[in-house]
Order: C-alpha cells, then structure tokens, then sequence
DNA sequence: CTCGATCCCTGGACGC
DNA sequence: TGCGTCCAGGGATCGA
C-alpha cells in the first residue's frame, strides 16, 4: 500500500528511468479510475516528461510544453495516484505487460511506460497548470518538511483522534495507515487520543518519529505489504522493522506487552496497551477476525 | 467539525 | 479442489 516512502521511492526510480523520455502515443485500458481519458490521450503525444516528484502520495509527472505551444507558458502535468495496488514502471515494448495494465505510454525509446492497478483504486488526471494549482491546495503540509514549531500547533488545533489527523491528507499529505501506526507507537501516543489533548512534549515526539521512520522507510525503499513493488520491480525493505502494523498478538518490542488491533479512524491500528495508554473513557472497539 | 457507514475494486487468506 | 466469505484500505460521499 503505497504511502509517502513507497511513492517517493516509485517516483525517484522513474526520475531516474523516465525523465527525458518523450511520450509518442497513448493506450488506455479500463478508464474508470482516470479523471478525462480523452484528454489524456489527446495532450501527452509529444510531451517530454521532465520530471517526476512526489507530492503527499501523489506522483506529478511535469510535462514539456509541445512544439506550438510558447515554453514558458504550458507546463502541465500527469497526476497519478497509485491507491491501494497501483504501479507505475517502465518497461520494453515487447514485454508481456502485467494483468491489468490500464494505461501505457509509449516513449521515444522503445519503452512503455505502463500503468497497471487491479482494484483500480488509483487515479490519474491530466492537469493544467492552473487545475494543478487547485488541485494541490487542498492537501496539508509534507509531513518531512513541516518543522516541529508548525507541527505541534497544528495536531493540537483539532479535535480529530490523533489517527485520524495523521491519515487525514488536508492535514498532512502523505501519511498512511502504517506509518501513522509505526510513529504513534514510537511516540507512545494511543491512535485513540484526541490531538487537542496532546501536549506540546508529545506533539514533538511524535513529529520526531514521524520523520525519522519516513526518512528511514525511504531509504529502506519503502515497505512491501500486500504487493507493493517500486519501479524497478523491487521489494521495500521496511517492513522488517514495522513495531506496530500488522503484529497484532505479537509481542512490543519494548515492553513484551501484546500488541492490539482496533477499528480507530475506521481503520485497522495497531498499538500497544501499555506503551500507548488509551484515553480516559476510550473503549476498544476491537477489531473482529483472528484471534491470533 | 468530527464521526461512522457505505461504496468502489480484486486478490489472497481462510474455513469447510 | 473449489466455493463462499471476509478483509485489506485510500478516498469520496452522505447523513448524524
């Protein structure tokens, strides 16, 4: 389930992969999940992709002008959004494309860049620079670089639990459910605690570990749960170190107390009872499914 | 403002 | 072996 570190690993592969390439042609597959297909394969023949970054847990892929166009004016861009099981690689023309590749583009080099997402939980959308702009304003701060001084404020101003603030992208863009889980256990914060009731002590723990596990997750290429692959086809590596996520029934590694799971935000959360005192009156709405 | 519920979608895990 | 059911969860939407 790609989130801030897997779309940042995806989008650095395709920089160094893509960047440059001129798309010749477009296929669309199913277009379900794309916001005006149409469009998308009307602009993109002739455009180079100039760039690929990241933004929250969206990938921009910053498009050339085209011949007829003035430069400095039309830079539009491709957005894409890899949802749940969504992939964005290049690969040989001739090579047998994945079940439910969706979109492929053709590149000037005898590669396609191809899209592929079986729940199709993704999105993609062509975008003006001015419904760029639109677009992006909706979204929060990058949860890498807002400051501690910002951050603190900013989780303690609302009433959300503290899950759902981490998850909510008009808030912070990019953070998932795991990672919201991996830093509240590292902050000793219950999911279930209200950000207005943190205080300024633990709103700075936790921007402390949110950073270093996404900084860490990065450079270990992400985590692969589920099925995520980056660009280049490769498993993340942080899934070994997940404290939290997906360990329910297994034992914190601080204190050997088991984790837990409960529904929080409408959400899976994995915390530790001990470690993560929940809040006066919170009851444990716990999560059905496996006992263990 | 914040909440939970519901929907989208497919693959994988699990129980029988 | 197969079949049904549950679940994964990012995001949109809607009613409370």
């Amino acid at each position: 389930m790609p989130e801030l570190p897997e779309v940042e690993t995806v989008a650095r592969g395709l920089q160094q992969s893509v960047a440059g390439r001129r798309v010749l042609s477009v296929a669309l597959g199913k277009t379900d999940f794309i916001d005006n297909p149409a469009k998308i394969a009307e602009e993109l023949p002739g455009r180079r992709i100039e760039s690929v970054r990241r933004y929250g847990k969206f990938m921009l892929l910053r498009l050339s002008p085209r011949a007829d166009e003035p430069p400095e004016e039309h830079k539009p861009a491709l957005l894409v959004h890899l949802g749940m099981t969504g992939s964005l690689a290049p690969a040989p023309a001739s090579a047998p494309p994945l079940k439910h590749t969706h979109v492929f583009l053709a590149l000037d080099d005898g590669r396609e860049l191809r899209y592929a997402d079986p729940r199709r939980f993704g999105r993609i959308a062509y975008l003006s620079e001015a419904d760029e702009f639109q677009e992006l304003a909706a979204f929060g701060a990058d949860p890498l670089e807002i400051g501690a001084e910002d951050f603190a404020p900013l989780v303690r101003a609302h009433r959300a639990r503290i899950k759902a603030l981490l998850l909510d992208q008009g808030v912070l863009r990019g953070v998932g459910n795991i990672y919201a889980d991996e830093s509240l256990w590292r902050a000793k914060i219950h999911p279930a605690r209200l950000g207005s009731s943190l205080d300024r002590s633990q709103a700075k723990h936790l921007h402390a570990a949110l950073q270093d596990i996404l900084k860490k997750a990065i450079l270990l290429r992400g985590s692969s749960v589920a099925s995520f692959l980056d660009s280049e086809g490769r498993r993340g590596q942080y899934q070994q170190h997940h404290r939290a996520y997906g360990r329910e029934g297994k034992a914190c590694s601080r204190c050997r107390t088991r984790i837990r799971r409960a529904i929080i935000a409408g959400r899976s959360s994995y915390y530790c009872p001990r470690c993560q005192r929940a809040p006066r009156g919170w009851r444990a709405v716990r999560g059905k499914r496996k006992t263990f």
